[in-house]
DNA sequence: TATTTTTTAGGAATCAATCCTAAAAGAAGG
DNA sequence: CCTTCTTTTAGGATTGATTCCTAAAAAATA
């Protein structure tokens, strides 16, 4: 384990928000400024693939990363672009699939939405 | 309606299959020599913002896009890379992101398997 | 048909992500 | 710690998808 990739994961697993590799790497360049941006990308890679983190793709942006391993649904402003972990649809999916004789190895579920800070609301109705 | 566009919406319309953007510039070349790759992409685009086609982003994969106008979930090959389309799952994701108190302006719902060709099975599971 | 507006072709530019290579750092063993 | 072997890094070049730019062409409008 490198120095570099400890870096790397450290800054994902520290916080909630879905970061962007270029985030990533502004972060950790702040803490090893000779950090290549390569080493970003190949290390987010890494750790995907080993089931660290897990990538996700965005509609016309860069892939955001998020610590959470567990499969789960995301919630995305459709405005700002923001990202929510949603809980797992337990039983949800897998009928679904079933239904159709399909056997599932993944899923992927993006939820839009229009948050409140760009609806201009503050009287919304979301818990959490 | 230029003859551009007309012709890269035909090709979409008249196939079922989730084809790149490069894929339709090669098809709709062949028939308009001198097209060129930007306005297949801003044809693309437009018919996009218009409602009239849907585009999908892939996971590490060029964007493809689907002459079904209404939302819908697809079943992508995790090693081919192929697309499906899948019935639109009444009533599931609605009460689902209700029950969190979102509305929900849309969704991506990606299911994730390994198609029979890729399994090497003839004997598949699958109807249709 | 003349005028105004939109779209195109073609190529340059952008942006995220990947690849390349010599140098540096980590792992393993004693 | 040394040495050796293997992996990873920095830094920059490269790629691949997509977007942008501009003068010319086509479409819409009158």
């Amino acid at each position: 384990m490198t120095r570099q990739r400890q870096l790397i994961y450290n800054i994902i697993a520290a916080a909630p928000e879905h970061r962007t590799a270029e985030e990533i790497y502004d972060l950790a360049r702040a803490e090893m400024p000779t950090l290549a941006r390569g080493t970003v990308y190949r290390n987010l890679g890494l750790l995907v693939r080993d089931g660290e983190i897990r990538k996700l793709e965005m509609a016309d942006a860069p892939a955001r990363y998020d610590r959470e391993k567990r499969p789960h649904p995301h919630l995305v402003c459709q405005v700002c672009g923001r990202v929510e972990d949603l809980p797992a649809p337990e039983g949800l999916l897998e009928p679904f699939a079933a239904a159709r004789g399909v056997t599932l190895t993944g899923y992927d579920l993006k939820l839009y939405h229009v948050c409140p800070a760009c609806r201009g609301f503050r009287n919304d109705t979301r818990q959490e």
